[in-house]
DNA sequence: CTGAAAGCGCTAACAA
DNA sequence: TTGTTAGCGCTTTCAG
C-alpha cells in the first residue's frame, strides 16, 4: 500500500478502461449501475485515492478559494474567516488563506501566488495601503470570480460584502447627540479605505442634521491599534474645547482609550460618553460596558462563502455583481447613556 | 493576453526548447547566463504565468501546507494561525487551513480532503472529540510530515508543540495557594484532550504537595464554552465547603464566570480568588485584572512554521522529530491576589 | 549547455 | 454504456 494507485490500475485489474473508472468515480450519469458500483467498491478496498494534480491539469479548475486579509487574527476577520471556511469546507472547497498584513506589497504577492495556485476564486479584504488594483486585474481577464469583503472599494462588476458603515457611523453619532454631546471627536481608521471614509462621512452627516460644527479637532486618524492609544490621549488633552463624546472607528481602540481615561479620572459616560464599533466580545467586559455598533463578522463571512459559491456554481448569473449590505445594528450599553 | 501562454509558446517564439524554458524559470545550474536572461526577460514581458497544476503533477509536490485546526476563531488560534501564515508565506508555501469544528468526524474529512489535495504537510490541532488516529496513518505512510501543535497527542515520530501544561497547571495552582486558598476549584476542558488532563494533573500535583485534599468536587469538566458558565456556577454554589480559589483552563470561561460571581455579590479576589489560563487579551480588561498562564499563540505559530519547514526544506533530520516545549509564564494580576 | 521525448494521472470528445 | 485517444503544461532523464 506504499506506491500510488492510479485509474489505470483499477482499470486492469477491473478489465475496463480507464475513461470508465474516472467516470465511476465521478458519478458521471452514463455509466452503468453495476460497473459503477463494482469499480467503486473495488477502489475503496485497494486504497486508491485521486490525484487531484492531475484532475486539476485536465479539468484547470482546482476546488480551492482565495483569500486575502489584512490580518487574521482580529476577532472580527477570525469570525469572517471562520464563516468562509465553514461554507466552502461544507461545499468541498478548500480555503487558501493568507495575511497582507496591511502591506499592498504582500498583497500582490499573495494575489500573484494565488493566481498562479489556481484558485477558483478570491476573495479580499484590502490592506491599509492599497491603492492600485492592478494585482486583481488578472482575475478579471481571465473571469475569476473575484469579491471583497468588509474593506472594499469599487471594483467594476465585482460583488462586495459589508455593512452600510455610512449608515452606521450616523447611528452611532446620532446616538451619542441624543445622549446630549455637544462636541464629538471621531477616532477613524485611515480615510483612504472606505469603510472608515464612510463612517466618518455618516458622522459628518449626524453633526449636521444637528447642526453640530464639525472642525479638524472633531477628527483623529490613527490605524487604530491600540498600542497607539497614548496619540489619541495626547489630542483628547489639547484639544482646546473638551469633547463630550467619541465615537471610535473600532473597539479595540475605544477599549483601550477607555482603560487610559478612567486611569486619569475621567468619568465614563458622565464626562464623556462613548461609542464603538464592531462589537467585538471585550466590549461586554469593560467597565462600563461600551455601546457600540454590531458587525457580525461570522455572519458575513458565511454569506461571502455563499455568494462566492453560487457563482461557482453558475447559480447566479455572472453580470448582476450582487452586493451585500449586511444589517448593522446600534447596541446601547452604559458607556454612553445619560445619567438623567 | 487573454489565452494562456505556455512555455511551449515561448519556447517556439524563442527558438529553444520548452525543456531550457523550464530551466531558465527554475533556475536550474545547467545553463548560460545568456539564454536564461533572454528567456526569463521575454517570459516577464509576455505575461507568462506557470500553470501549478502542470508543475505539481509533474513533481509530485504543491508547495502546500494543510492545518487543521478545532475553530479558526478564537484569539489563541487566530494567533497561532497567524504566526504560522507569516512564516509559511515568508518561504512560498500556501496554507490550506480548515476547522473540524470539533467533531472527529469532520477531522478525518478534512484530513483526507487536505491529503487528496496534495499537501505536502500537515499541521494539527485535535478536535475535542478525537481519539482515534487512523486518518492520520496515510500521511506517515507516505512520508508527508506531520505536526500536532497545541492540542496534541502521542504520535510516534511526530514533532509537537506546546507548552508544559502539567507544569503551568502546576505553576497557576501553586500560586493561588500561595495566595492562601486552601479548597480550590479546577474548572478544566475535557481530559481526554491531554492539554486539559495535563493542567489537571499539574493542579494536583500542587494540591499534594501542599497537602490540601482532593476530591470530585474539586475538578468541574466542561467544553469551556462561556455560554455554560451557569452550569460551573451550578457546581460551585452547590459545594458543601465554599471555594476560596478557582483555576480555570482558559480565560473566557473565567471572565464569563467572574461576571457572574461579581453579579451575585461575590467578592474577588477577597471571598475567591481566580487564575485563568492563556492570556487573551480579556484578561487585561475583565475587572479586577485576571491573573493568568501566559500562552504565547503567535510565538507557538512561528516555531510550528519553522519546523515544519524545516523538515520539508530537509534541514532537520526526519527522526530526530524534535518536539518543542515553549516558555510558559505566570501572570500575577489582581484577581488572585490576597489583600494582606 | 541544450534538445528530444517520456512521463505525471486524470478528463473528455469522439467512436463504437 | 464503454473504449480509444488526445491532450492538460511542466519536469526530467538521457543523449548529444
Amino acid at each position: 500500500m506504499d506506491k500510488k494507485i492510479t485509474i489505470y490500475d483499477l482499470a486492469e485489474a477491473l478489465n475496463v478502461s480507464p475513461a470508465t473508472v474516472s467516470r465511476a468515480l465521478n458519478n458521471h450519469p452514463s455509466i452503468s449501475f453495476n460497473t459503477k458500483k463494482r469499480i467503486v467498491s473495488y477502489a475503496q478496498s485497494s486504497g486508491y485515492r485521486i490525484n487531484k494534480f492531475a484532475a486539476n491539469l485536465s479539468k484547470q479548475k482546482s476546488n480551492t478559494i482565495g483569500v486575502i486579509v489584512p490580518k487574521l487574527n482580529s476577532p472580527f476577520m477570525s469570525d469572517a474567516l471562520s464563516g468562509i471556511e465553514k461554507v466552502a469546507n461544507e461545499h468541498n472547497y478548500n480555503l487558501i488563506i493568507s495575511q497582507s498584513l496591511e502591506s499592498e506589497q504582500k498583497e500582490k504577492l499573495n494575489a500573484k501566488t494565488l493566481y498562479d495556485s489556481g484558485v477558483d476564486a478570491l476573495m479580499v479584504s484590502l490592506a491599509y495601503e492599497t491603492t492600485n488594483y492592478e494585482h486583481f486585474e488578472i482575475f478579471r481577464e481571465q473571469k475569476i470570480p473575484l469579491l471583497f469583503f468588509d474593506r472594499v472599494d469599487y471594483f467594476p462588476n465585482c460583488p462586495t460584502i459589508l455593512i452600510d458603515n455610512r449608515q452606521a457611523g450616523f447611528d452611532a453619532t446620532e446616538h451619542l447627540i441624543q445622549q446630549g454631546c455637544k462636541n464629538i471627536l471621531h477616532v477613524s481608521g485611515y480615510l483612504k479605505r472606505n469603510a472608515y471614509n464612510n463612517r466618518f462621512n455618516g458622522f459628518k452627516d449626524a453633526l449636521y442634521k444637528h447642526k453640530l460644527k464639525f472642525t479638524p479637532y472633531n477628527l483623529y486618524e490613527t490605524d487604530l491599534d491600540p498600542k497607539k492609544v497614548e496619540f489619541v490621549m495626547e489630542h483628547i488633552k489639547n484639544s482646546k474645547e473638551k469633547f463630550d463624546g467619541i465615537f471610535f472607528a473600532n473597539d479595540a481602540m475605544a477599549v483601550a482609550c477607555i482603560q487610559a481615561l478612567l486611569k486619569e479620572g475621567v468619568q465614563i459616560p458622565k464626562d464623556i460618553k462613548i461609542i464603538g464599533f464592531n462589537n467585538n466580545p471585550v466590549s461586554e467586559i469593560i467597565q462600563p460596558n461600551l455601546s457600540t455598533i454590531n458587525y457580525p463578522g461570522y455572519e458575513l463571512g458565511v454569506l461571502a462563502g455563499q455568494s462566492i459559491i453560487s457563482h461557482l456554481k453558475g447559480n447566479i448569473n455572472i453580470q448582476s455583481a450582487e452586493s451585500i449590505l449586511l444589517k448593522h445594528e446600534l447596541i446601547v450599553r452604559t458607556s454612553s447613556i445619560s445619567n438623567k
